[in-house]
DNA sequence: CAAATATATGCCAATATTAGCATATAACAA
DNA sequence: TTGTTATATGCTAATATTGGCATATATTTG
């Protein structure tokens, strides 16, 4: 029982939440910078709210140098129940503007991986500018 | 957003996780008291629990004199879809032991419908083991 | 080696949740 | 009306969670 309460629990929380969407739609192993960037939340809070989740079963991690990617545990029947019944209800203006700026900042990455790491929003605005404009 | 994470936070307590379990398992209307024999638990945690799975939206009541029944919202899809994950990952000693103790107090029954109100448990027994005795 | 960078974590104050008790409410019974 | 009973709820202390800052760790680069 106590393991489907931690579920529950780290599913009830904003950002927890809005990280778990954001997986889920994409479909796409993520690393802390490139959430930071989509939830325009601090390296802290991403860090932590991702710490819930893994800890809760939710992610797994891989390490590519200095940089940590995350990916669902698809491979667990109980986290895939989960994401599948999450997948009907994930709707909120919040999710999908969180989406959009996931996906802008996705086509920042070289060979499907992040080159950008922890860049002010200036920055980040010029690089997505410069991309779209050629 | 707010909906889903009320519905999740709901669910993320130990007691109130048990008395959905119950509602499950069961496929029945139940009033405070007979949930307090099964669970156990004092009326006004009995009572506290309900109204925090109601107010998320799992339950609605219906008076019957001094009793209220409550019963799951089947009708609504999101709970539905909650409620079908939760019955494949419901497993636990605690559920089980719940579960026998509804059944018995469930056999207490006239029409259907609670007779017993709140009682000491060694009365309880004494109307359990009367019942079985024959 | 030192510097830089992506990520994690320890600490603390602020806030939210829980558990327990006492009491309130509402319906019935006499 | 008064008493009884099933259920709800207000209050408070104890406990858990969160948000923010500062710092630690680990890897790469030079």
């Amino acid at each position: 029982m106590d393991k489907i309460i931690e579920k529950f629990k780290a599913l009830s929380d904003e950002t927890r939440l809005r990280i778990t969407n954001l997986f889920i739609k994409s479909g796409k192993n993520l690393c802390v910078c490139e959430l930071m960037d989509a939830l325009q939340l601090p390296q802290y809070s991403v860090s932590k709210a991702l710490g819930v989740l893994k800890s809760a079963g939710f992610f797994s991690t891989e390490k590519e140098g200095t940089w940590i990617y995350y990916k669902m545990n698809k491979g667990n029947a109980e986290i895939k129940a989960i994401i599948s019944f999450l997948k009907g209800y994930l709707i909120s203006e919040v999710f999908s503007e969180d989406e959009k700026r996931l996906e802008k900042r996705i086509a920042l990455r070289s060979n499907d991986k992040c080159v950008v790491g922890i860049i002010p929003e200036k920055e980040l605005l010029r690089l997505i500018k410069e991309k779209t404009d050629g």
